[in-house]
DNA sequence: ACTTTAAATATAACAGCGTTATAATGTTGT
DNA sequence: ACAACATTATAACGCTGTTATATTTAAAGT
């Protein structure tokens, strides 16, 4: 395996995030269990914030594998609603990983500079469905700016959740009437209410 | 005024937060600036913790008099438009401040247990507001899981922007038209095209 | 009013962290 | 085989929140 120190790294950083979250990380810990010391991420990955940054690398593209396992179905509707739904579940699985990859509970490391790069593969998944759904007249508007609401819905909601901001006992349903509410709102000539996913 | 010391440090920490940040949040900093020693903020506050646990308190309380500067319109659906815009406008000029009341940005710090006892205010504004859409009838559905989404909605755009996720130039529209989805989806048996908002 | 007791503050030291020098150990090219 | 270089280990530095100790100040009791 190519550099296998460097994955071996990542490997227990990544760990270490999924246990105790991001202020646990701390690279004494992640050299000790990685069988090295802090000097090994410094010529690695040239310190804590490169380190964090190959995590919001991975964490990003957990996320889109989890994504391409979904399965695209024909309705583009349906198919956004499955997008939002593994999105917002992969955050509730994997909150502390969640948290670093939007840029929350690491101490004193600012999220990278151009972040598309690595919410690229998320965006590209919701852009091309919205593609389709245009196309087919299902929706009507600016692909980036239904995106982004898209998005910051699933965020949103997710965020305060897990920051313990609300409490509420089927937030999926209310996620699935958010959703509903947007498609509506930039509703294009050919939806009709069959052409809603059924929530 | 009723211990002097105490609201000093409260203000000069707060100056710090607006000026950079809930990371440069430096206790020696904050007690040099008030004319005091780092003890005066244990014996004050009780540690870091609770400076930040009363800046939380300051934040959502200059929320809730921004809220209070609103004249409270006699369509409760456009007064609930005018609540989000003011808590995004409010997020907006005081990013940094936001930031903390949502529990970012302050190394190794936690956010309160019950939070409610800060975001209450807020809260209320727009369950108040709700409550008269429900009664009379243009709206229907639980008030708490309605304002739930609002606040998602609302706070998702903020922190997907401040943290550099996403840029579009005209976020105050996109955040109207969430709304109306909202409203619509909501919708009371005497919502007509003519009682919402205009955008 | 004076003493006693408690609280608040100042001073200094401690522990954890990221980072950076410096020395030791491999690794590579010729 | 040796020189040039990169990688790693060791140790120290600077900053931060916190805690121990001493000193001053305020409060309470008689």
């Amino acid at each position: 395996m190519a550099n296998n120190l460097k994955s071996k790294i990542l490997e227990i950083a990544a760990d270490e995030v999924m246990a105790t979250g991001g202020k646990g990380l701390v690279l004494r810990s992640v050299a000790q269990h990685s069988g090295t010391t802090t000097q090994a991420i410094y010529t690695q990955f040239g310190g804590k914030q490169g380190l964090v940054e190959a995590l919001f690398n991975e964490g990003w593209s957990r996320l889109a594998a989890a994504l391409s396992a979904l399965e695209d179905k024909s309705n583009p509707l349906e198919y956004l609603m499955d997008i939002g739904l593994c999105y917002f579940r992969f955050a509730h699985e994997n909150p502390n990983f969640y948290q670093l990859m939007v840029g929350r509970s690491v101490p004193n490391i600012s999220v990278p500079e151009r972040q598309d790069k690595y919410t690229q593969p998320w965006q590209t998944y919701t852009a091309v469905a919205l593609d389709k759904a245009i196309s087919q007249k299902l929706l009507s508007g600016d692909i980036e700016e239904i995106g982004h609401l898209l998005w910051a819905t699933c965020h949103g909601m997710i965020d305060l959740r897990i920051n313990g901001f609300v409490q509420h006992n089927d937030e999926e349903l209310l996620l699935k009437k958010a959703g509903l509410g947007i498609f509506n709102t930039f509703a294009g000539p050919s939806l009709k209410p069959n052409s809603l996913p059924e929530i």
